[in-house]
DNA sequence: TTAAATGCAAATTATTTGCAGAAGC
DNA sequence: GCTTCTGCAAATAATTTGCATTTAA
């Protein structure tokens, strides 16, 4: 998928006027590099890998335009700092379920929840934009077994 | 609705051996003195006054009680603060719509959404807990008539 | 009396920004 | 060559915390 994207990223890029850096091409390379969720943070490490000259002041300042070009969605699961999720471009409806024992974010589709949701606009006097659906569960795995194979840390 | 929902506070305050003051009262009935949405900050301020000594410090102490008392929920639609949401505990079930235009807050029960919650839940092996569905849309009527009437500021 | 609660001010932490130098077009 | 980009370090802003003092039970 990385190919695509990061071409559709570019156009826009040039479309406004901007110009393509190695520091900006390291940070959408290692964007889309995994199916994970991740930090800023994770990014500029990730990022770094590949182009150890990038700074996290760049991390910040590219992050917003990956996210109004629309290849990278933002996050916020009310944690102390943001997520950004790769996968809506190959799952453009998918939902997210926030384990509240393990914390590990699993992600899902569901037609029945889109359709639900455009009627539920529609009825309020709204057209929908971008909708999501947070889930908060505990994991039946950790209440029987007494440990959660998803937990991590 | 005020006097259960804070009788309730004070019997969870007082079966954790917590003490009752002037200024935790002063910021529970601030907190539901409203139906709106309101951040700490909003609520320091509504609590002041009630009573002039209450401190951002102890708003920020207490809020995490109300949270964990369950009279009080915690939301976080990606701003910079967090919001405050009084009505569970008349209308325990609904869910959220954000206006991307004028960033007013609507609420609405649907109870096809509740079932669907669970449904999805249990398929992916998980117990729901709190759910929340958030809707991102834009207003009808901005479109229509280039204005909004929710616009607030 | 004594453990909990308070206000204050300083600390923390993710994110943003000013600036001078580096680099794309 | 003219802008845009960059790294750095300082700034910001919501929230948290240490501490000395006050207060509820």
């Amino acid at each position: 998928m990385s190919p695509e994207v990061i071409a559709r990223f570019n156009a826009f890029i040039a479309a406004k006027g901007l110009r393509k850096t190695v520091q900006r091409d390291a940070i959408v390379a290692a964007a889309f590099s995994t199916t994970e969720h991740y930090t800023a943070e994770d990014l500029l490490a990730m990022a770094r890998r590949i182009e150890p000259s990038v700074s996290r002041a760049t991390v910040y300042r590219t992050l917003p335009l990956l996210v109004e070009s629309g290849v990278l969605k933002e996050m916020d699961f009310g944690r102390d700092h943001k997520i950004y999720d790769p996968n809506y471009n190959e799952h453009p409806h998918h939902n997210h379920l926030i384990c509240t024992d393990c914390d590990k974010i699993v992600e899902f589709e569901d037609q029945h929840i889109e359709l639900l949701e455009d009627c539920i606009s529609k009825r309020l006097g709204f057209s929908p934009a971008s909708k999501s659906l947070r889930i908060e569960a505990s994991c039946d795995q950790l209440k029987k077994m007494g440990a959660c194979e998803k937990r991590k840390r």
